[in-house]
DNA sequence: TGTACATCAGTGAACGCGCGTTCACTGATGTAC
DNA sequence: TGTACATCAGTGAACGCGCGTTCACTGATGTAC
């Protein structure tokens, strides 16, 4: 790469790690200011521009980082599910992961998927879609593998990263251990759905009524 | 109530009701500017002072009266609850109910639930874990009323919440025939969560590991 | 009931501030020969 | 390798704007006698 194109590279990183570093500072990205976010990055407010249209197109551009980020992971977490069976387990331990990596990327996916930016919810919409049906589809595979049928596996699914996010939401600003704990507890009600969704699909009058 | 009494009531509740509309207009409360919404009310913006000292004030007040509307709900819910004896799907009406009614409160409970203000956060917080404990009792009343034990009844009740919640995201912008069936899968993924509390409360190895 | 004074919700002018955006520029890097 | 020109990331001055907040005020309502 020439010397001009790195050196605008890493003015584009120190933009958005700027910006992620509001975000972590309890700023919502609706409030995040043009000038504050080129003053942390060292730059002109002018030269923001240089680099993105406008602060919506600096919004996206971190969402699809964490998409990235989030998948690298969930490739990581499938190989490990393929190994060892355990589905439920290792996705939340992945989870985890992301969060003590990446604190800021996901509280800009949880505060702005029910946020302003119509463009940015439907961008954060089909990350957290396509981590749905991934673990929709383990844990079929899983259940499978068990002799269990589920009832409804992809409400189940849409159910537990519901659950994942959710808690997620309340560990990113706990310690390790803490995060742990929560962790666990987060297993045991996605092991609980998991557990209805079985005894559901064997007496299917239970879903009725 | 004197003639003054009531006009400053009624110009209160201008400003609460004005806050609200922007709030349904996909605005964040931290969004919100004083002299939007006193220009929305009908006020001049200096008259929002007779009222309330910011708008972090206004806030507070706007959550105190979904607290006390969702409480309301809950007090009939409670009833209904202790005649008929099915919990889950009468909590999970009233609650619709409370979207139906109230769209506005509750999108502002959800934003400001992971929203910037700690005090607002913990003004929400609170009036949730009104919400779980009550859910909790009636779950395990129910529950030893069929003869069945629960796992961890305190924490399915906050799993059972948050799916509450998030699934309320996604109905409120919704036809009310779409919140009945948002409602409904919802039902259907509470009844998996406690069935699978009560699997594990008979079989607490299955907790471990 | 009438009068004189007190209260106080609502006002309009004014303030200083940070904002997003435009513009013409600079000077280092890149390219063509 | 050297030279002449093109590119373009980064800049600083300037703009108009809406903001929150202050202040002294007005005039209807309330109160005391």
């Amino acid at each position: 790469m020439s010397i001009r194109a790195e050196q605008k590279e890493k003015t584009r990183r120190a933009i958005m790690e700027a910006a992620l570093k509001q975000i972590g500072q309890d700023k919502a990205f609706s409030n995040l200011s043009l000038r504050e976010v080129a003053r942390e990055a060292g730059i002109a407010p002018t030269s923001f521009y240089r680099h993105f249209q406008d602060l919506d197109e600096l919004g996206l551009a971190l969402v699809d980082e964490a998409g990235l980020s989030l998948r690298q992971l969930m490739r990581k977490a499938r190989k490990r599910i393929a190994e060892n069976g355990t589905a439920i387990r290792t996705s939340v331990e992945t989870f985890i992961e992301f969060l003590n990596t990446n604190p800021n990327l996901f509280r800009l996916l949880l505060r702005e998927k029910a946020g302003i930016s119509a463009d940015l919810r439907q961008a954060i919409q089909r990350e957290v879609e396509h981590f749905e049906s991934e673990l929709a589809e383990h844990l079929v595979t899983q259940a499978v593998a068990r002799g269990h049928k589920l009832y409804r596996h992809e409400m189940v699914a849409h159910a537990m990263v519901t659950l994942v996010f959710n808690q997620g939401a309340d560990a990113v600003d706990q310690s390790k251990t803490e995060k742990k704990a929560i962790g666990e507890d987060l297993i045991c009600q996605l092991r609980m759905m998991m557990l209805g969704s079985e005894v559901m699909s064997r007496n299917t009058s239970m879903a009725n009524n």
